[in-house]
DNA sequence: TGCAAATGCTTTTTT
DNA sequence: AGCATTTGCA
């Protein structure tokens, strides 16, 4: 259908019930316009409306401006839904709107005022492995043991610092002023004037200079705070106290903030989330009005008592109770697996047998575990037995090594004393620069108190090697070019042009392994990505873009409009809902997971779990597998104490002596059958398995003729000459070796 | 001096 | 899968 006749719809349907669908208490969460307004909001409440039903509400009621409403979401991805759905609502299309992450309207203040901190408004923003390799520098020029200072663990330490607003001055005084603080809080300060050497901001620090900028600047304060005269903030339980005073600050000058969320779905501790934010509104807002919003709307009784059932295990919580009207439904079941493998093929074979006896199209199903790694089987297994999906994972595409390097350019081009970009990639592709040549520079650098880019421009003072000046000089040439340019040309061009001058693709091209076929594949998607973005972009320009790359995850992808499984985290999962959910790897140890028992975080685990248990709508799995082996570690783990917290009546548990039943249920299943006649067939077809390895040349049916990259039992990765990278079952395709 | 191959290690959750 | 470290080669 037309857009229009979309929006039109809508109005008609707005006209007469925009307000009348909500129920008397979401009324009340969108009436009460002014003041501070706590919305507790439990899971499948009806939240997103209650949001964007205000936010319509103040714009076509109160006459408000779109543009004076700041609107918090937890992920980009929830902050385009709302943007959507409030132009639905109001029927018309907003550039420029302020709905968005804490870090992403951090960003766009900054992005406009942060000279005032003596920063360049260009800055760039460092991701978890930028901050890994400019504290793995400090460490080194403080000659610390990396073993004792670990660079993931001092980060984690200094980012909770941010999150408290703590400088590295207070970083001492606050956490204790023995040795291993006080070298910490060195590092912290050394980290710092590296990033401002380098004209860069890390996630935490988006948040901390914001805070900082308004309260050094009162003036530019003022602004922003006359500006927002309504603040809405989504997933309140999941803000840190940096965010809750940068919110504080901006809501002073008129107070209207209202703000949402579910103590119980506080699962963001270790990011320094305070569950105090909520729990203490209503004190630190004396005036403050709060509306619960109780009933679920989302899942059936049983899985909603469950859920309740499990929580209620918490000892700190507002007390609420969620109800339904829903129906009964089915009550969950419980898979006893006896190893990942066989809870795979359970959560695989269920899929495939509700797609087939209840015509549920895959798009219903989301398969939620507790870490990442967990994927892998299930992926596998999926694959195996066909069924489209399509992994939300934390990873996100520019996390690879071609794209972070690409980036690396870019960054430099824009920002040439962005020292780690530019280290990163002086010698990626070769050009005979290694770490002889790289300490060189360093050291001129460090002398002359120049970036590393300014030595690399004076390689003539400190190289005598003629080849390593050519090299050098033929780099920074393509750099400063580039940026002379870079206001005049497209993204798109300007990376096509280092993937050529660069020499990038070449190298790739040369190394004539299928490994580097496949990174100029993804060279290749990069592209798209850049057009889309000279498209489309409110701001075109590199800057602009680099901005937006380093705030974007895969989670934030639509995938909405695909048929497929989602596998996803259970943080992932957050604010989602599916039809179907299982929640795998129910064991002790891995949910609720090793570390979690150990730093006696159990309650928010717990919440994790009613997270998990809240997304289904209709049907809830949960599996657990006697054992598993992960991390290249097998173990026995117990059955989740989760489980045993979901009483009798509303759980299948699968005991032992069950599970013959289960199987034959299965096996008696037509869908099963065909499988197991599909199963039949292929190992007909399966091949000598000594003769499949790497290197081998395969001919498929369909796929054509193609090298094997990798074996991982009977999952082939398999590249084409002409349909590229495959992920082939050998069990399952009739594969000919043609050598 | 630079580089490629081999090996060992790592992993909770993410803006 | 990607990283750091080591080793051997040119």
């Amino acid at each position: 259908m037309d857009n229009r006749d979309n929006l039109k719809q809508n109005m008609i349907y707005n006209e007469q019930f925009k307000y009348d669908g909500l129920n008397p208490m979401q009324q009340k969460a969108v009436f009460a316009t002014e003041g501070p307004v706590l919305v507790l909001a439990g899971a499948g409440s009806g939240k997103t409306r209650v949001l964007t039903h205000r936010f319509a509400y103040l714009v076509e009621e109160r006459g408000v401006s779109p543009y004076d409403i700041l609107a918090i979401t937890f992920t980009n991805k929830a902050a385009r839904e709302m943007k959507e759905r409030v132009e639905d609502l109001l029927g018309n299309y907003y550039r420029g709107l302020w709905v968005s992450t804490f870090h992403s309207a951090c960003v766009r203040i900054l992005r406009m005022e942060i000279d005032k901190l003596d920063f360049k408004k260009n800055f760039v923003i460092y991701d978890t492995m930028d901050q890994q390799v400019v504290m793995k520098e400090c460490l080194e020029e403080l000659d610390l043991d990396r073993e004792m200072f670990q660079p993931r663990i001092v980060l984690g330490k200094m980012g909770r610092a941010k999150d408290q607003l703590i400088g590295p001055d207070r970083y001492a005084s606050e956490f204790g002023d023995d040795f291993l603080n006080k070298k910490i809080s060195e590092l912290y300060g050394m980290y710092q004037d590296k990033l401002k050497k380098n004209n860069a901001l890390d996630f935490d620090d988006l948040i901390m200079k914001t805070v900082q900028l308004f309260q050094t600047n009162p003036m530019v304060l003022h602004y922003y705070q006359n500006k927002f005269k309504y603040i809405l903030v989504d997933e309140f339980q999941d803000t840190n106290m940096a965010q809750y005073v940068l919110i504080s600050l901006l809501a002073k000058e008129h107070g209207n903030l209202c703000v949402v969320g579910d103590d119980d779905q506080s699962i963001y501790g270790w990011r320094g989330a305070d569950i105090r934010n909520i729990l203490g509104f209503e004190k630190d807002f004396p005036d403050s009005r709060v509306v619960k919003l109780e009933q679920n709307y989302r899942s059936t009784k049983s899985i909603l008592d469950a859920a309740n059932m499990v929580v209620a295990n918490n000892m700190d919580r507002k007390v609420k109770k969620l109800w339904t009207d829903n129906q009964g439904g089915e009550i969950i079941q419980c898979y006893q697996g006896n190893n990942e493998y066989d809870e795979a093929n359970f959560i695989a074979s269920t899929i495939e047998k509700l797609n087939y006896e209840e015509n549920r199209p895959y798009s219903q199903f989301a398969v939620l575990y507790r870490t990442n790694a967990q994927s892998r089987v299930i992926e596998e297994m999926l694959m195996k037995n066909g069924i489209p999906y399509r992994i939300y994972s934390g990873v996100r595409f520019y996390d690879r090594k071609e794209i972070k390097d690409i980036l690396a350019y870019l960054r430099a081009v824009e920002n040439p004393a962005d020292d780690v970009s530019v280290k990163r990639i002086i010698n990626v592709p070769r050009r005979g620069i290694g770490a002889k040549s790289m300490s060189r520079f360093e050291k001129y650098a460090e002398a002359n108190s120049e970036s590393f880019f300014n030595a690399l421009l004076n390689v003539n003072k400190i190289q005598n090697q003629s080849r390593v000046e050519a090299q050098t000089n033929k780099f920074t040439d393509l750099i400063m070019s580039l940026r002379e340019k870079r206001n005049e040309m497209t993204v798109t061009s300007i990376v096509e042009k280092i993937y050529e001058d660069s020499g990038y693709i070449d190298a790739l091209l040369a190394e004539d392994k299928i490994e580097a076929e496949s990174r100029i594949e993804n060279l290749k998607e990069f592209l798209s990505l850049t057009q889309d973005f000279d498209e489309n972009a409110e701001e075109k320009t590199l800057d602009g873009f680099l901005a937006r790359t380093s705030l974007e995850t895969t989670m934030d992808e639509d995938g909405d409009d695909m048929n497929t499984v989602s596998l996803m985290t259970l943080h992932g999962a957050k604010g989602l809902e599916f039809p179907v959910v299982f929640i795998s790897g129910m064991e002790e140890g891995i949910f609720p997971s090793y570390m979690s028992i150990q730093e006696n975080n159990e309650e928010e685990e717990r919440r994790l779990c009613y997270v998990g248990i809240t997304r289904a709508k209709e049907r809830l799995y949960i599996s657990h597998a006697v054992q598993r082996t992960l991390y290249g570690r097998t173990n026995q783990n117990a059955i989740s104490r989760f489980i045993k917290e979901i009483p009798e009546g509303l759980i299948d548990i699968d005991k032992p002596y069950d599970r013959k039943k289960e199987v034959r249920k299965m096996q008696t299943s037509p869908l099963f059958t065909g499988a197991m006649m599909h199963q039949k067939r292929k190992s007909k077809h399966s091949l000598d398995p000594n003769r499949i390895k790497a290197g081998v040349k395969v001919k498929h049916p369909k796929f054509g003729v193609g090298t094997v990259v990798s074996v991982a039992g009977e999952i082939l990765t398999i590249a084409f000459v002409d349909a590229g990278i495959k992920k082939i079952s050998s069990e399952f395709v009739k594969l000919e070796i043609t050598e």
